[in-house]
Formats: structure tokens, sequence, C-alpha cells
DNA sequence: CAGTGGTCTAGACCACTCT
DNA sequence: GAGTGGTCTAGACCACTGG
């Protein structure tokens, strides 16, 4: 009768293993773990799969194999880089969507060579009249929008949920599908209350958190919990 | 040669199926599927375990058996009311940590009746004599100690990622052991830069996404990245 | 070429829950 | 008691990667 599952018990005890190995060092083939442990390979999987998804093993096909994954290598990335297009960006890419009158922008967030997120813009074509043709991809969306068309940006209540990626998505970041992300998404009006831009970012979790900023309450707090 | 697993095909097709059915409706039983579409049950669950993760369905043992999850329940939690301890809570515990200067709050979320989160603050014992005895659970934490302790709470920098859920967590919240969470943490000082509270909350984000607020910055934009 | 992870099968037993 | 999901096994073949 197995209280605890045996799957579950062989995370623990792969955690342990993990726990004292150096990042980067090769971890035993899961054929060889199945043998030690005494169990089959589905469950050594099964534990190894929870393992991957907390971001403590990298598996990679052929020779090379499962790795204990590099750690202490969080970044931070500021909510407010994420709005403002503050983040180092790559693979930056302009689409007009067929036919219709909104333009994309999308690119690939980047932190000491690695890709760790994924920005999406929409914008109404008609409101910001040749964007797809003129836009300098080296200048923050968010600054050319301020620049070129003169927007000014009103307050912002962004939300964040998680996500599992998509095969897309996926495979813009080297994940696998389905791996969990953290999703953050906007409406931005300008300080008219017109709507501007709707946007979402995805992250990779195992590599990068939001932060955020919270200035004091001077301890008048209202309940607003909606 | 399966250039798209089967398991993805068949988490297409149950998609399909899925998108047409109301609410709560009961779902084929796996053996089933398994027969109907050609696979073992073993791919059949794999497709239906993302789809658990995503949160269309839900899966009871017993007669009851996999059900289309209920949509458009999305609950809005505001960083405020996690920070200030504003949300409606339930089962608030206080525990002082074994033999060491560390109590800890521990409350778990309600919305309409459901386990929404987990809401967890360590405090230092001798900064708050008699907070064990004397805490009024009724009464906002953060609010508590600004009325009983006169703490005048600082700005706040939290931060948020995702997590898997422990077998504890998971227990408290109604889901299974490894489902992805969103996780909101922070370190609060008081107005001096005194470390006052320890703070961390794990949401289900299949019944909430966090909203945040965030002013107007008046196109002075600043390389605020890390 | 050998070895790795990725997928898949056909079975089995269990704990649980409803009727 | 019957049926469900949860777990587990022992095998198999594949695609991919490195020496």
């Amino acid at each position: 009768m197995p209280v605890t599952p045996r799957y579950y018990q062989a995370k623990t005890r792969l955690l342990d293993l993990l726990a004292e190995l150096p990042d980067n060092t090769p971890f035993q083939p899961e054929r060889e773990l199945a043998e030690l442990f005494g169990m089959s390979r589905t469950t050594i999987r099964k534990a190894l799969d929870e393992l991957v998804l907390e971001g403590k093993l990298i598996r990679r096909v052929g020779r090379q194999g499962t790795t204990v994954a590099p750690r202490g290598q969080l970044h931070r990335v500021s909510l407010d880089a994420l709005v403002g297009d503050l983040a180092t960006r790559e693979s930056v890419v302009v689409r007009t969507l067929g036919g219709q009158d909104v333009v994309n922008v999308e690119s690939v967030l980047v932190r000491g060579d690695e890709p760790i997120g994924v920005r999406s813009t929409y914008l109404r074509a008609s409101q910001f009249p040749g964007l797809a043709e003129t836009y300098d991809h080296d200048v923050p969306l968010r600054r050319f929008l301020a620049g070129r068309y003169g927007v000014r940006f009103g307050d912002l209540h962004p939300w964040c949920t998680t996500a599992l990626a998509t095969p897309r998505v996926a495979g813009l970041l080297g994940v696998r599908p389905a791996t969990p992300l953290l999703s953050i998404a906007w409406l931005a009006h300008d300080v008219h209350g017109r709507a501007v831009e709707r946007s979402w970012v995805v992250l990779r979790s195992d590599r990068a958190q939001l932060t955020m900023h919270l200035p004091r309450t001077d301890h008048v707090v209202r309940e607003s919990t909606a």
C-alpha cells in the first residue's frame, strides 16, 4: 500500500542527490536510475518530469542526457521594464494581421544570451498609420509610440497568471510544450481613456521572476479586493 | 513516424469535444476514450493530464469521473489585497515555530466558497511580544500589526513566479500535487528600514488571477530593468 | 555506432466513491 | 459491487546526438 507514491519517493531521493551535485553535472541515465531504485523507467520518468518542470534538471536528447540545471541564475524583471518594453530584446517582428486593422509587434526577451520570455503587442493600424513600415526596432515600442504619435499613456492595471507553453512559444523559448510559464497581460489606455495597446508577456519562470513596486499605504487601508 | 505525438493528436481531439460541451458535463472514462481513439490508456492520460493542468477538465476518483471544468469563474485578486491581508480568509492558524523566535500566520484565501490560495507570513516573536496569543483572526494581519504595535510599513517590492504545488498545499487547495500555481512573495520593511515581515502567497491560477496597479509614467522613462 | 531521452503499448493492482 | 481515476510494470521502437 503505497501511502506515498513510489514516484514521489523517487523524487525525494533524486532531490537529495541533486542537492549535493554542482551545476551542469551529468545525471545518471533513466535506465540506470530505474535499476538502481528498483523501479520501472516510467516511474523514474514521472519523478524526473516534475524536477524538470521545477527547473532543477535539464534534459537533452542524445549523448548529453540529463544534467543538473545551473542554479542561482534567476533574473529579475521589473513590471516597469516589461510594460515599457525596456528589456533586452531580439528577433523583433512586426506583422500586419491578415486583412485586419491590427498590427502585432512580437519580440523575444533575452538575459545573458538566453531567451527568457516573449512579448507581444497588438495595436490598431488605423490609429498608428505607417507604424509597421517606420518602427525602429531598437527603440522601445512604448517610447516610439509616445515620440512619433504623441501618445500619453494613463494608469495601467496589468494582470498576472500562469499558462502552459504552446508549441509555438515553447519553440521560441527552448522549453518543452506544456511547460508552466508566468503570464502578464494588460490593456493600455491613454490619458483620455482611449484604448491604445493590448499586450501580453510570457516569462520562463525557471529563469526569471517578475518584480513589482508597491508604494507605502499610509495606514488608511481600503477594502479593495476586487 | 509520429511527427506530432499521438498524445498531442488526442489532446487536440479532446479539446474539440470539450469546446462543445456545457460546464460540468461528465466526460467519457479514460478506458473508453482509449478504445475510441485506438490508443493506450497511458497515451490518453497524458493528453488528459495537460487538459487538467490547463484547468479545462476536472478529475475525481470514484464513480464521478472526469467532468468539464466550469468556465468563466476567474476571480481577480489585487496585489494590495494580498499584501494587506484583505482577502476573505478561513482556517487562520498561528504557529510558533519550534523553539525558534518565529511566528507563522497561515490562512487559506477563499472566493465563492472555494479555496483559491494560501497566504503565509513569518514574523519575529521578539519583535511582536504576545502576538500568537492576542491576534484577532478576524482583523487583517497587517492592520493588526499597525494598530497593536504601531508598525508603519514602507515601500514594498514583491516578486512573482510560478511554483508547483507541494503535497501539503495541494491538500489545502484541493488540487493535485505538482499543479502549477502563481506564487507571490515579499519581504516587508517598516519606514525606518527594519525588516518586519516575510510572506508568500500561492494562488490557484485556474481560479484566480493577480491584478496590479501601475501609475502613469510621465514620459520620462528610466532604464530600470534590473 | 552506441547511448540517450521521447513515446507508446497492454496489461495489472489499488483506493476511492457512488449506487 | 461496479466503475472510476491513480499508479506501476516490463517491455518496445523511435529520433536525435555525440564520439
